[in-house]
DNA sequence: CGGTCATATGACCGAGCGGTCACATTACAC
DNA sequence: GTGTAATGTGACCGCTCGGTCATATGACCG
């Protein structure tokens, strides 16, 4: 945890410094990321950074924890319209809410992408921990629509979770790359207002291949 | 490209190196590997170290276009069996030699990986170059299963590369996750022969939701 | 043997890093 | 004002980095 002088600090300086150490944590990993940088942009003395925080570690984990309390918060702010929606109405509610998120704060969850990826500090731990939960959650999901007969009985709970956090994994940067932009340079959120008819259908076509599969049921049929 | 130098070296030697080399690359992003602690642990001098390489830079650019020509050589050695089989069966065929390139050369595999993900020097263009390449080849594969009837009119074939495509991504990592491997610790080719059964099931279930979907035929059905 | 050329070496360089600390500056209580 | 506590500062430390270079070693040739 940062130290209460951190806290202290005028807004706008304590918000100037999180963009720019957000920005350097999401351009390199943690080992490569640089305390004198982000001061010397930040136009501050590093003396007043170890001020604010006991030492990188501290800062990196303050991140982080800011990254997992903003989702949240972004989660409950825009929940699910009907909570009697069917499944497959709550996966697209739940994956586009993910891809919001990642519009409104792309800085901040390159950082959290990044450490899952890279080696950090605390990959090990955090990574087997993310996906842990994220499978386990999305394996819920999909169980409890075998058991209502949504979904097909012979589905693997697993499996499907697994190809569902796959999608979700690599969702975000997809649509980027088909929509051409990124996120260093383009304006996401004027972007993709912009372009929203042609994001929401590369959405629909994703989420109807995960429902319906690829098979040509008019020849073979679930099995 | 490497000096001469490199290519007269004993073989021992040079292989001695080159896995040291890989070993570090796969353990640290670009900036973070570091030359120095290869050379003392090959317990070279760092001036020899430089009658190989020209720099950095130099010998990363050799080890992923090893890692490229070992993938290929690796397909070319395990080619489809039968080159009329159908469309799942041929993806199946695609992802299997993939996952077993990747038992077989683990290290090389992680720092492409990496190269792919983190920010490395070419990353850009590497990534997009394999992205694209990625998407377009598995485009294909789609297309034509679209065109000879194996798979639904309907499908996007953009939309089906993509999911294919984060499926391939990912599923090293996940089938390593789920019987419970690590390639820092454990002899994986030892260990997958000896859980075959279970990472074949894993496998097996994973093909047969990308093949039918999620959605119970027996109440919805292809669009 | 001597001569030549490829290779091996490690001290050394400048730079950047995370982190420290003695001191300067401010803010506030009285 | 004066005293005190909080905050700001940048020179400095020890270390590691990528990379260089003068020099040493050794292999091959006549």
């Amino acid at each position: 945890m940062p130290k209460a002088t951190f806290f202290n600090l005028p807004e706008e300086k304590r918000k100037l410094l999180f963009d720019l150490a957000v920005e350097e944590f999401a351009d390199n990993d943690y080992e490569s990321a640089s305390i004198s940088r982000i001061v010397a942009k930040a136009g501050i003395a590093k003396g007043s950074f170890y001020q604010y925080f006991a030492d990188k570690l501290d800062l990196y984990q303050f991140l982080l924890d800011e990254g997992i309390r903003l989702k949240m918060e972004f989660l409950k702010a825009h929940p699910p319209p009907d909570s009697t929606m069917n499944l497959f109405a709550y996966l697209r509610w739940l994956f586009k809410v993910g891809l919001d998120y990642q519009i409104m704060h792309p800085k901040l969850a390159k950082v959290a992408q990044r450490a899952l990826y890279g080696r950090s500090p605390i990959q090990p731990q955090l990574n087997a921990r993310i996906r842990t939960e994220s499978l386990a959650y999305l394996g819920g999901l999909v169980r409890q629509g075998i058991a209502n007969g949504q979904l097909h009985a012979d589905l693997d709970a697993d499996a499907a979770a697994f190809v569902l956090h796959a999608v979700s994994k690599e969702l975000g940067d997809y649509l980027m790359y088909r929509l051409g932009l990124d996120h260093e340079k383009d304006d996401l959120l004027e972007a993709v207002r912009r372009q929203n008819n042609e994001a929401q259908h590369i959405f629909d076509q994703i989420m109807t291949f995960l429902e319906f599969g690829m098979v040509n049921s008019k020849k073979g049929n679930a099995p």
